[in-house]
DNA sequence: TTATAATACGAGCCATAACTCATATTTGGC
DNA sequence: GCCAAATATGAGTTATGGCTCGTATTATAA
């Protein structure tokens, strides 16, 4: 008689797998619509229409339960954000820094009430500490492009510089997505981000004996 | 007899207060230390050297003692912010940017570890949502100081512009502090941050048709 | 068909931690 | 020194919710 180790099981069933959607499709909407607070995996397990034993079947404890749907969610982000900027590998900068802000934009309203629950609600502690990084995926994609456009660059740190790109339009679509939408109604932040960042690359080095105008 | 009216006491003579104090200061050392997790009330209250019923005399529940921590540090961070920039109300943008981003650094460097634990483990839920917005009051300030340079500032719009202003600082001082505050050894990024938004704020305006080089 | 593995079930166990309350102590004003 | 109000105490109550486990059902393979 095998001893069977602990870690859960994988489904391997057509069913199970739908057991394993429903979990998580359940979550999603108990976060979104009730908030953390009101998550409990009987709860979860209820509206999923699935007895808590088998919540409990495929996921060992409540946290990976919730960091695995952490992660999914994040990773349909990345996605958007790679396929958005997959057609602009070889683009200018002017064509490819515009295009990134479309895609952070985009990739923060795949579902943003999710977005604003994980960002606000839900403690990223134990096991979220191993989901891959987001930021840092777009960052180093960010640095790949960026290199072959040396030449064209102000700043001479290209990590540094693509860090300081990833960080701004995570944070300005993050905060307008999620806090204030109608900045976004007309294209006006939208543009005046590509601004910043185009500016930034192209144009740098202002010093205090720069002065003009 | 009066009934006496629910809201918990004010701390009225001087040993009242430094329990308050006590209780405070062990609500932070076991948050940046041990994570919201372990902080319960009763842990709060043992490293305090309080009892617990003592907590609850001035706090009506834990929600409320950590909200009331986490306005203190908002609070000391606007602080640090404000008084830095008080000298710069009428200074040029050259230096008022410079300063802003100084500003930014040293606020978020008031307590990392605390601030850390805030934006990533303390669920923003329920009174939290009653703290007056650090954010918002960074920007207004940053409104007003604006308007004076205006025709020297190309973005048109600057309510939008102190609000990109805001965000950007913010989240690059973050991740800096937070993050990779190797980043911060020597100065540059703190350099390239004043770059990124003096040249945005004096040099707007780039769009297709103005490629060059 | 039958045996075994996979999946599903859900009542209830149990640890945790927020919070109460009856009582004790300290204080400041008179 | 006395009294009322303020402050302090901590054992115990209680609700919650994560999670187990013994059992039942369904699928698959032989």
């Amino acid at each position: 008689m095998k001893i069977p180790i602990k870690p859960r099981k994988q489904p391997q069933q057509e069913r199970s797998k739908i057991t394993v959607d429903a979990i998580l499709t359940a979550t999603a909407r108990i976060l979104t619509e009730e908030g953390y607070q009101k998550a409990s995996t009987n709860r979860i397990a209820e509206l999923a229409g699935v007895s808590i034993g088998s919540l409990y079947q495929y996921f060992p404890n409540k946290e990976s339960l919730v960091a695995t749907l952490f992660e999914k969610h994040l990773n349909s982000m990345v996605e958007i954000m790679e396929s958005k900027l997959s057609h602009v590998r070889d683009a200018p900068l002017e064509i490819a820094v515009s295009e990134l802000v479309k895609a952070a934009i985009a990739a923060h309203a795949v579902n943003p009430k999710l977005h604003k629950v994980f960002s606000e609600e839900v403690p990223r502690i134990g096991r979220f500490k191993e989901v891959p990084n987001a930021g840092e995926r777009i960052t180093k994609m960010l640095r790949v492009y960026l290199e072959p456009w040396r030449d064209r660059i102000h700043p001479k740190n290209l990590d540094l510089t693509a860090f300081i790109l990833e960080r701004t339009v995570e944070s300005l679509s993050h905060a307008a997505v999620i806090e204030y939408p109608e900045l976004l109604i007309n294209g006006e932040l939208e543009q005046e981000v590509s601004n910043l960042l185009l500016l930034y690359l192209t144009r740098s080095e202002i010093s205090r004996n720069n002065i003009e105008n």
